[in-house]
RNA sequence: GUCCCAGUAGCUCAGCUGGAUAGAGCAACAGCCUUCUAAGCUGUGGGUCGGGAGUUCGAAUCUCUCCUGGGACGCCA
């Protein structure tokens, strides 16, 4: 609001010749609190007026008048504006009171659907720390979707096919243990897969036969099939513990395999519009124009292939759903492949093609290289989750040991804590595995934003505050940082969603926990002359904390 | 070899549609619990923003180039 304030009054008084959007754009806000709260940079104006920075400021800043700006400084050749505080306060409190559901929320996606790819686990395999990005970067762009008014599909597409599977009922079946897969499926599957991959390098003609498998799988094979429905469900069985872990639920669960008999549509679909050329042996779409390599569609062995499911699941998606946007949210590591996804359906003149993003992020790395599940070399996530939980626990019961729920306290906390680790880094970035760094309570984590929260509530009971009835006129000058923060929550919102990263939102949430922490140090709250003003903006951080947390899949327990 | 992404404090990262003295957190050190939850707060030290050149009144931010790391480059997903 102040923002557009002083842009329309600056755009008044320059005249015509500049635009208010260009005037509001260079507008910021200055990192030191003695240079106010807003300022307006002169410089780029000074070849155009044939004037000083510095005079320009003068002349702009002796005209602005407002009951929200309470005082114009000119410094140099910027114009520094220093708000009412008084005036912001109110107004940010009466906003925030006339519907506190509503403090953050957007309009722009209504009427609007979103369907996200996410998470996306193999079958067989584990789950591991690269499928918590997926999953958890997934679930908060949803639940910003909703925030900002779109209806939300949230869809787990199961890796149960490709050639991958051909090689595991290979290796199962020349050297799996019945009794092992039952004990504990995964892992005995895992070794399995591992142990063809290794004997593979020596004995390539394994490769062929893991083909041939899969081929025997794709036409209905029975020893197959049975086979792999078998290692699918109990796959399943054991995700499904994580899921319930992390609190994520998914609107479809869709595995590769549902595909499996519309793809010669899409394969015929492209043909008919004459895309499809052969290729040593293989079909295939071909993007020089776009200066893409070509799109493998069909393998030499008359077998499909990713990308191939890929289009011909966008295609019933579209369908299905009539999405606006459809996120995939897939590792950065299959760009490519998403490009060529992309361009296949733009040949095909399908004019949604653009609705589809990848929306990439950065690899789990351990020592600096990719984890391989081939290699063995993945580290689980039900072993991080259940370690982080213990270490909440144990930390309960150092510095809180009378807390009722204790047990559930710790699974919200140390959970929270995998997530936020997770979420609060750019999506883009690799992010470097470190168990310790995920154990960590202090500074940037979730439970910091926990415990701020829990703090939060225990003021509100001790003052005995009404939301009903709040108090929006705060006059305590320690309270100014933490009201210009929790004010940002709209934009942060907005932004957040519309860059597809939630690590905007995550690191608000530590901005506004901070900031409360300090007021929290400084100043007395129960018991003051201001008690229930300061109340009034306290329940607002509370409630900001928690409606974020809870965007971002996280819980905030009451106490902790 | 070609293309894409990254390189900011000892470590993990913000800042990147150009703006004032480059910010947090961890780790280190020094303080603060007879007062609302110390998973907190306060302070100190720590930087050639990978190197170089260019554009600009102004560059961590834009352009070029080089170095380093990672990823992708049809019959895996």
């Amino acid at each position: 609001m102040e923002k557009q304030i002083l842009a329309l009054q600056i755009a008044h008084i320059l005249g015509e010749d500049y635009q208010r959007d260009w005037v509001q754009q260079q507008i910021e806000t200055p990192k030191q609190p003695n240079h106010g709260d807003l300022a307006f940079p002169c410089f780029p104006l000074a070849k155009t007026l044939k004037k000083s920075p510095h005079l320009i400021a003068e002349e702009i800043s002796s005209h602005l008048k407002h009951p929200i700006f309470k005082e114009v400084q000119t410094v140099g050749g910027y114009i520094n504006i220093f708000l009412d505080q008084k005036f912001v306060a109110e107004h940010t409190l009466k906003q925030f009171y006339q519907d506190p559901e509503a403090y953050g929320a957007h309009e722009f996606g209504k009427g609007k659907t979103v369907v996200l790819d996410m998470s996306a686990p193999n079958i067989a395999k584990p789950f591991s720390m690269g499928h918590l990005r997926s999953t958890v970067i997934g679930n908060a762009l949803a639940n910003l979707a909703q925030k900002c008014g779109y209806e939300t599909v949230k869809i787990n597409y199961i890796g149960d096919y490709g050639t991958q599977f051909g090689k595991l009922l290979a290796a199962y079946l020349k050297w799996g243990e019945e009794e092992s897969l039952k004990q504990k499926p995964i892992k005995e599957l895992t070794r399995v897969y591992v142990k063809f991959h290794h004997a593979s390098k020596e004995d390539p003609s394994l490769i062929e036969e893991g083909r041939e498998w899969f081929k025997k799988l794709e036409n209905n094979d029975e020893e197959a099939v049975t086979l792999w429905k078998w290692f699918k469900a109990v796959s399943l069985e054991e995700f499904e513990k994580i899921y319930k872990l992390l609190g994520i639920t998914f609107d479809l669960v869709r595995g590769e395999a549902y595909y499996n008999d519309k793809m010669d549509g899409t394969i015929d679909m492209l043909r008919e519009k004459g895309l499809l050329e052969k290729s040593d042996g293989a079909q295939v779409v071909r993007l020089d124009e776009e200066a893409l390599p070509p799109c493998l569609i069909r393998k030499s062995n008359g077998t499909t292939i990713y990308a191939t499911r890929d289009l011909t699941a966008a295609l019933d998606r579209k369908q299905t759903y009539d999405f606006d946007e459809a996120l995939y949210v897939v590792g950065h590591e299959q760009t490519l492949h998403f490009q060529q996804i992309k361009h296949v359906l733009k040949k095909a003149e399908f004019s949604w093609a653009d609705q589809l993003k990848h929306i990439s992020f950065g690899m789990m790395l351990q020592d600096g290289k990719k984890m391989s599940t081939r290699q063995g070399k993945t580290v689980l996530l039900e072993q991080a989750l259940q370690e982080a939980i213990s270490q909440a626990a144990k930390n309960i019961k150092e510095k809180n040991p009378d807390l009722k729920n204790a047990q559930k306290v710790a699974e919200q906390v140390g959970v929270g804590a995998v997530i936020f680790h997770d979420l609060k880094h750019d999506r883009r970035n690799d992010v470097e595995f470190s168990l310790e760094d995920m154990l960590t309570f202090e500074g940037h984590t979730a439970p910091y934003i926990q415990y701020t929260y829990a703090r939060t509530v225990s003021l509100l009971e001790k003052g005995n505050f009404d939301h009903k009835h709040p108090v929006t006129d705060v006059q305590a000058e320690a309270a100014w940082p933490l009201i210009k923060t929790i004010r940002l929550f709209p934009e942060v919102i907005e932004k957040a969603y519309q860059e597809y990263d939630p690590s905007k939102l995550a690191r608000h949430l530590l901005d506004v926990a901070r900031h409360f922490n300090k007021f929290y140090a400084h100043t007395k709250v129960v018991g003051s002359e201001e008690e229930q003003a300061l109340l009034s903006l306290i329940y607002a951080v509370n409630y900001q904390l928690k409606d974020g947390l809870s965007i971002l899949g996280i819980q905030a327990p009451e106490n902790m």
